[in-house]
RNA sequence: GGCCCCAUAGCCAAGUGGUUAAGGCACAGGGUUUUCAUCCCUGCAUACGUGGGUUCGAUCCCCGCUGGGGUCACCA
């Protein structure tokens, strides 16, 4: 049987990061055995369904470069009749009735078992004569547990679970406003996607014993169930939220995150591969993922572990391609391809996010002078003016004799200094470098200069020895 | 609260009935001609939740407990 995973969000907003987790696991089960990835929007419920979230799924999901292999995307609201066709059968075997009572009837039974301390079940308030359902009448349908003993079944991860009858429920299958639930709609979408492998959060754990009766009632044979752990908030025991700084995938996206990361960060929250390898690309991770090595505990969400990974990445990707990733993260004044290229070049192994591009604009334009940086630096508080003034005169004469501006000459040139000069390193790089840049941090000062070129270089250095006193 | 699941350091985690219980992140110190970062060292934490069993021996097997999580919707 061919692997067929999906991944069935509900179109309510933003693609949450624990989402694609899921999605991704989904995907590399399928992609691991040659099979399909296929893509559901469970829109079910009207009232929170946001419009325009279903193109929040593909273009996350695209970006990521998990792409789905149904040309169309399937939703469920456009499948109401298959629904009421299974539910036909069901009703048709005695196997699900019309619920005669009202939402506020409901509502006031479960508060009495609440009152009385005893958990609520709907099947022990179920009418002795059971009303026939017919879709369009505008009540919903329930389904009928019989013969009711403790369920037992199995999990790719999990190994074999088993619930009592006390979680077995008449649950609603077909709503009043005639749009099936989750409960139903998933397993007559699954079987009729030929899915082979559920994929989704231990949330659903507690409710498989009732998904297990119905594939019983519908003659289905269930798919696998893979249950992955959820992701927790670093801090604070509950399920990852905005609240404990989980941000959407978007918004990785925006602060600089590459999409090689985010993945190779997921993947590795609940899953590792036995071997002291951590980096991964999706191509190698199609190669190895393997279910059995899916954890069974929630893992904790720690965004430091994902910055690293992504300046790992950073590092990793050819310049060529990570060069087109940066758009959009150069501070305005970068104009100049070729500038922004060697840019990149000589500032990417000190990167963490793509957003620190934004730091970069010395090069493109020339900085505003801020003296109290030179006078108050560590290595140069002690110098006096006189004595800056002197040494970037004498920087300025020499490196104004290089023929050939390159990085090469220019670190010979400044080792020449240092010996003519008599300064350390940290004294008289950290005043050429703070010269020409005045920033707080910049890349290795030959190939700095070497980006700047002769003139900007020399202007820079010439406007500071006009300006000390 | 009932039911279900989980449990190796701050975090991700490997692992076995007998090991000095890997590795990474974070953190601290050091090194590489400036800075920030990279990279390389070193350190790092009394890490197998707890109490009983089983066993010659349990982190590993069983039970209880504790702790954590999930779920008890006409949400998914």
């Amino acid at each position: 049987m061919k692997t067929r995973t999906r991944f069935a969000p509900s179109p309510t907003g933003q693609l949450h990061i624990g989402g694609v987790r899921t999605a991704l696991f989904a995907y590399l089960i399928a992609k691991r055995n040659k099979g399909d990835f296929l893509l559901r929007i469970e829109d079910t419920d009207k009232k929170r369904e946001v419009k325009g979230a279903d193109q929040v799924i593909f273009d996350t999901l695209s970006w990521l470069d998990l792409q789905w292999d149904n040309q169309e995307v399937v939703y469920q609201s456009a499948r109401i009749d298959r629904y009421n066709a299974w539910a036909k059968k069901l009703v048709t075997a005695g196997l699900a009735y019309a619920d005669p009572y009202t939402a506020e009837e409901i509502t006031a039974m479960r508060a009495e078992s609440e009152a009385a301390g005893k958990p609520f079940l709907y099947r022990e308030h179920r009418p002795e004569k059971l009303e026939k359902w017919q879709p369009g009448e505008g009540k919903s349908l329930r389904f009928k547990q019989t013969n009711l003993h403790r369920v037992h079944w199995h999990d790719d991860v999990r190994g074999d679970l088993s619930a009592g009858p006390e979680n077995l429920d008449d649950f609603v299958l077909i709503k009043a406003d005639g749009l099936p639930t989750y409960n139903f709609a998933h397993i007559v979408d699954d079987y009729e996607m030929k899915i082979s492998h559920i994929v989704r959060g231990q949330e659903f754990i507690s409710s498989t014993p009732n998904f297990i009766r119905l594939y019983e009632a519908l003659k289905i044979t269930p798919p696998r169930f893979v249950t992955v752990p959820s992701i927790l908030g670093l801090t604070g025991g509950k399920k990852l939220s905005k609240r404990d700084g989980a941000k959407s995938v978007e918004d990785y996206r925006n602060d600089g995150y590459l999409k090689e990361a985010i993945l190779n960060f997921l993947v590795l929250l609940g899953w590792n591969d036995n071997s002291t390898d951590e980096i991964f690309s999706l191509a190698e991770l199609t190669d190895i993922f393997d279910i059995t090595r899916i954890q069974k505990a929630s893992a904790r969400f720690d965004e430091k572990r994902l910055l690293w990974i992504n300046g790992q990445w950073i590092r990793k990707l050819p310049l060529d391609e990570l060069y087109k990733r940066t758009e959009g993260f150069w501070p305005t004044e970068a104009q100049d391809e070729i500038t922004k290229k060697r840019v990149l070049e000589i500032m990417r192994e000190r990167l963490k996010t793509l957003a620190d591009l934004r730091e970069t604009t010395y090069f493109f334009k020339d900085p505003t002078p801020d003296l109290s940086m030179i006078t108050s630096n560590k290595f140069l508080k002690d110098l006096g003016p006189a004595r800056i003034r002197e040494l970037l005169q004498t920087t300025h004469t020499t490196l104004a004799e290089i023929t050939d501006w390159n990085a090469d000459n220019l670190r010979t040139t400044l080792n020449l200094l240092l010996e003519t000069t008599g300064e350390k390193p940290a004294t008289l790089f950290s005043l050429i470098r703070l010269s020409v840049s005045f920033a707080p941090f910049s890349p290795e000062l030959p190939f700095t200069l070497d980006v700047l070129g002769r003139d900007t270089t020399l202007r820079r250095l010439q406007s500071v020895i006009n300006m000390v006193k």
